[in-house]
DNA sequence: TAATGCATTTTACTTTAATGAAAAGCATAA
DNA sequence: TTATGCTTTTCATTAAAGTAAAATGCATTA
């Protein structure tokens, strides 16, 4: 029996890919959107296999992904290349996040939303969240390994303490402490390439792309901070912002009301100024803006 | 049949106690001695039960073990009081550390000193040691929180880079950044009470009760910096240094010769100074100092 | 009133075999 | 050489029943 050559697709999908492909296929798609790459071009799985720490196959099966999705096409001779313009699609439209990233969501928001209690049993969840054993573990390793919660001596586990008034205080306290030193460190180096994806993704917020919601302004954000801290190159102030901004990301699941538009807008300003003075070597004044900036937001967050 | 009363005895453990009360144990026995209990004070088991956030039947366990091993005994209508004079006995000999702590530091050392691989798959690590996947699992959890290793994408853990040049450099540049700022800070209060605890220990191997060997310097000065940085209440201050106490304790699982000790009993005399400086509420000069204070021990570390 | 000792309930660990997914190997094509 | 596509091997998860240990409740006693 003879194939039909025209009508020869993607084999469809057998079983439901699993949750490190999907999350693979969604961190692919973005940096690609960041990277902002032309139509055409082609992409390399070992390299990018080896640049999300995994191997070959589960990246292959998440470029597939991106093949059934119609963002990817075979290639020349073999391989895959970008077939659409990436940089306007919605990609929880496109790509919705894998099962176990959404309940990890909803925890988050239950959590911070007081419905969950701050100690809590594998055996209370399962049930709850109608999630077996090994779900509750992963699940709670992940929050484990963030910060956000811990096991306790005994039994049960413990989130972190994240909303109450006092902690957001000592946070803004400690990244100010961290941040401004990272930016006045003699190891600190600017890096222009990527400093220029920060400024990007800032612009897009001020061009109105508000895509996204509340959401999209956060990630640029907590990337900022990240990235200025990465420019000392002191992994343990990068790990530290990193872990701040998975405790901001918690207290932000319970404030349902999003930020006003006008205050996005300053804080935008306010970074890309800080990073303009930081490139142009003038570091004490950095270092005073983002004091003020960090100042700004805590006293935001205490009238509110 | 009549019980005879002379030979009225606890009945003798019938099987193994359990890992967390094992080190229960340990851990009120290293409570009662850094507070100089008395002989003949009485035990309450509530309080102690919520002083380590457990409930009462480990903790009657652990008491359990203290009463076995001499150091407890009934109290006069019920309860359990001190038996002998605790100050100067050595707790690995009278309490041997659980098998999991064991294995937590066999672990340590191996990964240290490079026998065992940066990253590893919970299967290889089951023969090696001879235990099953949920010790092992335990056991990777146990390094995850404190920071040491961490899950990876697909399959397998991997430890973090602990010894390299690089990294030694970054962890004191964070310290002096952290732990500085803690003392500077407007939140700070000295809390004379911890402080007495600190200086005592820090006394004890001055007076060259060098017992337990570099162990027992490497705790006491670990609880000067962690005790330190909680005199800012901040807990993320607090949570960096303990993060850099159990990192450097990885480090130094590696160095098998130990420091000299004319090495620790300068660090001794400048950690004493400091807490003086910063009880006299000098808090500058004692910032001076420890700024001085860990750059010397960068500085020593280089040199090795 | 509060701590103790014991009993009960809850919680989580253990074990094993089977399944699913990631890593690693290899021949082939550019 | 290097990347691909496929195959093989290794690794980790799943599920369920049974067990161990921690949390909780309660009567008793100081």
């Amino acid at each position: 029996m003879q194939q039909d050559t025209d009508t020869k697709v993607r084999k469809p999908k057998v079983s439901e890919p699993s949750d490190l492909q999907r999350e693979l296929a969604r961190k692919v798609l973005a940096r690609l959107r960041s990277q902002e790459i032309a139509v055409g071009a082609r992409l390399s799985v070992p390299e990018l296999a080896s640049a999300f720490g995994v191997s070959r196959s589960p990246m292959s099966g998440a470029l597939g992904l991106l093949e059934d999705a119609g963002l990817l096409q075979p290639g020349s001779p073999r391989g895959l290349e970008v077939a659409t313009e990436l940089s306007d699609i919605d990609i929880d439209a496109v790509l919705p996040a894998s099962p176990l990233e959404l309940l990890y969501l909803r925890v988050m928001r239950d959590r911070a939303s007081g419905v969950l209690p701050q100690e809590v049993s594998e055996t209370e969840l399962m049930p709850r969240y109608d999630i077996t054993r090994g779900t509750v573990r992963k699940l709670l390793m992940r929050f484990s390994s963030e910060g956000l919660a811990r096991r306790q001596a005994g039994h049960g586990w413990r989130f972190v303490d994240t909303l109450d008034a006092g902690s957001e205080a000592e946070s803004y306290e400690i990244r100010q402490i961290v941040e401004c030193a990272a930016l006045l460190s003699p190891r600190f180096r600017f890096d222009s390439e990527r400093a220029a994806l920060i400024r990007r993704a800032h612009e897009r917020i001020l061009d109105g792309q508000f895509g996204g919601g509340g959401d999209a302004w956060f990630q640029v954000n907590a990337d900022f901070h990240e990235g200025l801290a990465s420019f000392s190159r002191n992994r343990f102030a990068v790990e530290l912002v990193r872990q701040q901004n998975s405790l901001r990301r918690m207290g932000e699941a319970a404030a349902f009301e999003e930020l006003p538009e006008e205050r996005i807008r300053r804080s935008c300003e306010e970074h890309l100024a800080i990073l303009d003075a930081a490139e142009a070597g003038d570091r004490d004044w950095a270092a005073a803006m983002l004091r003020r900036h960090l100042q700004g937001a805590a006293q935001f967050v205490a009238e509110t």
